[in-house]
RNA sequence: CGGGGUGUGGCGCAGUUGGUCUAGCGCGCCUGCUUUGGGAGCAGGAGGUCGCCGGUUCAAAUCCGGCCACCCCGACCA
């Protein structure tokens, strides 16, 4: 490619509106542009990277035995009826009709269309497993479109669906993908790991998260030396032991009046008492207007993942001041497990082994000491309901568990069978009985592992691209390039970079150096080679490589080898 | 959706106590000359219904009302 002729503006200045690195370097560099809020171009430069990476995903999964088909964007609302996603989906689901009224959605992901094809399509266990998938504009309106294309309301996606006869098998199959991902991750050139993940709104019995590791990942995620990792989300905390209960140390309740004092800190100042002493109550809504309680440590919080989980629903919300008043007696702020009727209570595993607690008095500025469960209070379940905090231990080996965080660019999940009994997706077994596919699904945020890629890699300059997935892996830099001999030398080189296959692109334009190389820096190629009269006169040409910017000088008909080495090298 | 903020040539911004604003600056863009090893210099030039609608006024980018868009902080996700 020429650079005098590609469809490339690079930008000097920083977008206003791009807050991470890797979405203002996206911009900068001329890969992608916005056209609203969350949605976004792709210009040539930007699909390039795109599609390496697709291609190195294509490549690994045809090799795990997958099958590439593309599914339509457009869906139509009965198959989410029959999941019951259709309703439970929310203002997610981006919605539209057709001219006769009828209701379709832009598809945010394809359980419901595969298992309808694959139930029309396959009947005998004969024909199974098969692993299908696509490459897939996805559509999500999400609540906060953010960090440009890491996370878009339309954005690529590669979507795996498993189809297996047996439990057993389909675990075979979910090892094969997982194994296949990681081998796709460390291609594209990522530091990531895999993590123990929450199912979320695809449901399921099990899942794993990819995350690359970057400090301005959204999510959090905890890891522990024995090879224990999971997103904070699913992270599991075991039950504490440290505070036993004594007989006989169980103080009488008190009330004690903490006039206008609501959150924990206040109240512990107030009194002289550490947080955690203190039982954190919270009022929680959920399905068709229940209330339930949830108690945890003065100095924890709730973990709403786990909550849902426990529930078995797909939202939980905080009670509102009016349903909070209706079930305490008091506004916000002093709730407490002590009197509660017409709620269930559910206790973190740290409150069990607080004695003579502190909590709100279910009355207006009152709390109560001396509270201890079992005697001052019920729970329905002392269960694991909190997020974890520096300084907690891992369940598997009790070693302290390390907090970092991460883009999540892929998602594997066991599906068993909730879509193939929801869509009555069955298949005979040799015994001729009906069974449901027992099912997995695997996404790949392709546009995410782009700017995670950026993220992992740039410096001041600009972007510094793992070579796999560079949008060209050399570039030609002639100064003056209409000096005849330098002319001549770098159209050379060009050409035989691009008859040996390379992505190569040679900066023709009449520009200053500092300008070519400025941009070569930004727009991270990882090979460049400049030819200007200074070395030609050795009869040599530089080579510099874009990751540490070191420059060393190559006779001009060694040049090609000399790229060619670096490339296999790192490719 | 709740909280905070911003809308002025392609990009980044100034101007906002109403009147030298006939809207300005830097970058970018076009033409010419000079220049050419880390974002050149000079000269000339193109480009803006000041987010939209309405109001107040002799006079509105500037004041008032409504709407829209976008961004940031929280819950959702590849």
């Amino acid at each position: 490619m020429r650079l005098s002729e590609y469809f490339l503006s690079t930008l000097k200045e920083i977008p206003k509106d791009a807050d991470t690195v890797s979405h203002q370097l996206m911009i900068r560099a001329g890969m992608i542009r916005k056209l609203a809020s969350g949605i976004y171009e792709f210009l040539p430069f930007g699909l390039r990277a795109l599609r390496k990476v697709e291609n190195i995903i294509r490549d690994e999964m045809d090799k795990a035995g997958g099958q590439e088909l593309y599914l339509p964007a457009l869906l139509p609302k009965d198959l989410w009826d029959k999941s019951g996603r259709w309703a439970l989906y929310g203002p997610e689901l981006m919605r539209v009709k057709d001219r006769n009224g009828r209701e379709f959605c832009l598809g945010p992901t394809h359980e419901e269309i595969i298992t309808d094809l694959v139930k029309r399509e396959i009947r005998s266990y004969r024909d199974l497993p098969k692993l299908l998938y696509q490459f897939q504009v996805k559509f999500r309106d999400e609540i906060r479109p953010r960090f440009g294309v890491m996370r878009a309301r339309e954005f690529l996606m590669k979507d795996a669906y498993s189809f297996d006869v047996s439990q057993e098998s389909a675990e075979e199959t979910y090892r094969k993908v997982f194994d296949c991902y990681n081998r796709i991750f460390k291609r594209c050139g990522l530091r990531f790991r895999a993590v123990e993940a929450d199912t979320g709104a695809i449901g399921g019995s099990f899942s794993h998260e990819f995350m690359v590791v970057a400090d301005t990942g959204e999510e959090g995620i905890i890891t522990c030396g024995c090879g224990y990792a999971a997103n904070v989300e699913k992270a599991e905390l075991g039950r504490e032991s440290s505070e036993k209960k004594a007989p006989g140390q169980e103080k009488p309740l008190e009330e004690v009046e903490t006039p206008g004092m609501k959150t924990v800190s206040e109240v512990g100042k107030f009194l002289g008492e550490p947080e955690n002493k203190f039982i954190k109550s919270l009022v929680y809504g959920y399905g068709k207007g229940e209330l339930i309680v949830v108690l945890v440590r003065g100095d924890y919080e709730v973990n709403e993942a786990k909550l849902r989980k426990y529930l078995g629903v797909n939202e939980v919300f905080l009670a509102d001041e009016k349903r909070i008043e209706k079930l305490t007696g008091a506004p916000t702020g002093f709730a407490g497990p002590v009197g509660i009727k017409n709620a269930d209570i559910l206790a973190d595993y740290s409150v069990e082994g607080i004695v003579n607690g502190i909590s709100g008095a279910n009355k207006k500025d009152y709390h109560v000491r001396n509270i201890n469960i079992g005697r001052d209070y019920k729970a329905k379940a002392v269960l694991d309901l909190r997020k974890p905090v520096e300084g907690d231990i891992c369940v598997k080996c009790a070693k302290k568990l390390a907090f970092s965080r991460g883009i999540e660019v892929g998602h594997t999940f066991k599906l068993g069978t909730k879509y193939s009994e929801a869509l009555q997706a069955d298949f005979l077994d040799r015994q001729g009985d009906k069974k449901p596919f027992v099912m997995g699904c695997y996404g790949i945020g392709v546009s995410r592992i782009v700017a995670a890629a950026i993220e992992q890699g740039s410096d001041e300059k600009g972007i510094i691209w793992p070579m796999s997935i560079a949008p060209f892996q050399v570039t030609v830099v002639p100064l003056k390039y209409d000096e005849p001999g330098i002319k001549k030398v770098s159209e050379e080189i060009y050409n035989d970079l691009l008859k040996s296959g390379y992505d190569v692109i040679i900066d023709d334009r009449d520009e200053r150096p500092g300008v070519k190389f400025n941009d070569a820096d930004l727009t991270g190629i990882p090979v460049r080679i400049t030819v200007g009269d200074r070395s030609l006169k050795e009869k040599k040409v530089e080579l510099t490589l874009r990751k540490g910017l070191k420059t060393e000088k190559v006779p001009v008909d060694e040049a090609l080898s000399a790229v060619k080495s670096i490339i296999e090298k790192q490719i």
